[in-house]
DNA sequence: TTCTTATGTAAAACATGTTTTACATTTGGG
DNA sequence: CCCAAATGTAAAACATGTTTTACATAAGAA
């Protein structure tokens, strides 16, 4: 997943720690996300929409990562509940 | 945050464990997220909006859990790092 | 150069999301 | 009633997201 937060908030001049203030989360968590190390959680993802009024589609795009179909070679046949 | 995967899960005839393989998660994450018991990954909300064509936006929506703030009383005033 | 702010990183602990296995309950059709 | 499918639940294990503490580095201002 690919996000557009580090350019949010350089327009607007804010350093990690405010925005992690503003989203009241730790600045290594706006740090990770920027940096792509992970992705927030859904609710995270709507604070982070609602603060730059944006819709989550706006700032977060799937890339090829978690949301794109998992290897799944050999796990069938077999799938009993 | 609530959701409306039941409803358009219904609204397609399809069992959980239907929606659960077009998903590729497990018929107990369709469960829990439709009885709310926890929200999905932002990855898999993706999925699930995609699948039903609509936004995150018009499938998830705050309810006063997680995206409403926390309470903060007594946390400011000393936050170094 | 020194001080300060901003940023990158790391490890441990903890919280949340997901799978697997397994079983119970409900529901509708025959 | 009986049977099958759908749904609800639970515990353990594992994966991911978040916080805390702590330190390193970079860059700019004084």
């Amino acid at each position: 997943m690919k996000n557009r937060i580090q350019e949010l908030r350089r327009d607007r001049d804010w350093s990690q720690a405010d925005l992690a203030a503003l989203l009241k989360v730790s600045r290594q968590t706006v740090n990770a996300l920027e940096r792509g190390r992970y992705d927030p959680s859904l609710p995270l993802a709507f604070s982070i929409a609602r603060l730059f009024s944006l819709s989550i589609e706006e700032i977060f795009q799937p890339d090829g990562g978690k949301t794109r179909d998992k290897d799944l070679r050999g796990q069938f046949g077999n799938c009993r509940d």
